[in-house]
DNA sequence: TGCTAAATGAGAGGGTGAATCAATTTCATT
DNA sequence: AATGAAATTGATTCACCCTCTCATTTAGCA
């Protein structure tokens, strides 16, 4: 794992505060989970089957909210289905989603996290993170 | 309805050019929508028990879906359920959201929205609709 | 090593939205 | 106004995604 040293910590700080358990089965989902941008349940499914055949996919489920409750991975619903983010992988990145062919563009803006603060702030709130997809057609879509 | 002549107008010229009806129940339906900011279907049915008891839960999803292909609404996938969205009723808004208790309050902010138009030119994208919600605590779950 | 509480896995359950299909309704054409 | 083809409806079934249940297994502490 190497360079995932901090996010493991932090999961791992999670767990003993919350009397919980660092099971062979979240070792082996969080390390797939770091190498990963995003994934949905049944990815990782389907990646994991290959090496350890018997995880079940409730167990992928409960653990993959468990990062979203520990901050490493961010819930988005997906057209019918939930994409985990690596929140980590290089920071918060936002979504252009063709609606046509369905490609991903991740882009980051900084002037619009800094505008999202002055509304949050405006309305007393204080943001813990942020979801931001365009919808529109990709260049090869716009006939 | 009055002052809704306009969408109405989309409308049954929608209809017209597809070879679509207009029946009684998307005239109720479609009258509902447009006082609304924003509905799921199964309030919409809800709504509409009190007046129109028989209408089905299929056909107001298929009408709302109708909506959005005409223009007059927009989907989103919102927690589990679909919102759909009323786009003529006062532009877009955003949303946000307290982790804690719930609340969701709704914005605009037009320098947020020209900044999403500079990246989508960037990219080579035409924005069609866009997605932004904010997630964090209010001012009354800041402890 | 033994104990207790947490986690797992297999399958059932629940909720949302779409598909099916016989019966009904619209509306262009008489 | 009546006709009839085609679209629409509504009740239901179906499909999918995710969560819950519970008997069994496992982690982690003493």
């Amino acid at each position: 794992m190497g360079k995932n040293l901090k996010e493991v910590g932090v999961l791992k700080a999670h767990l003993a505060r919350h009397q919980l358990k660092l099971t062979r089965q979240r070792e082996h989902i969080l390390e797939a989970f770091l190498r990963m941008e995003h994934v949905t349940a049944e990815q990782m499914y389907r990646h994991l089957e290959k090496k350890e055949p018997h995880i079940g996919l409730a167990t992928i489920y409960r653990t993959l909210n468990l990062f979203c409750e520990v901050g490493l991975a961010q819930a988005r619903h997906f057209g019918t289905q939930t994409q985990y983010d690596n929140v980590s992988h290089k920071g918060h990145h936002d979504h252009l989603i063709c609606t046509s062919c369905g490609k991903i563009v991740e882009f980051e803006n900084c002037d619009i996290e800094r505008l999202q603060e002055q509304v949050a702030k405006k309305n007393g709130f204080t943001i813990q993170t942020h979801k931001l997809e365009l919808y529109g057609l990709c260049s090869g879509c716009r006939h």
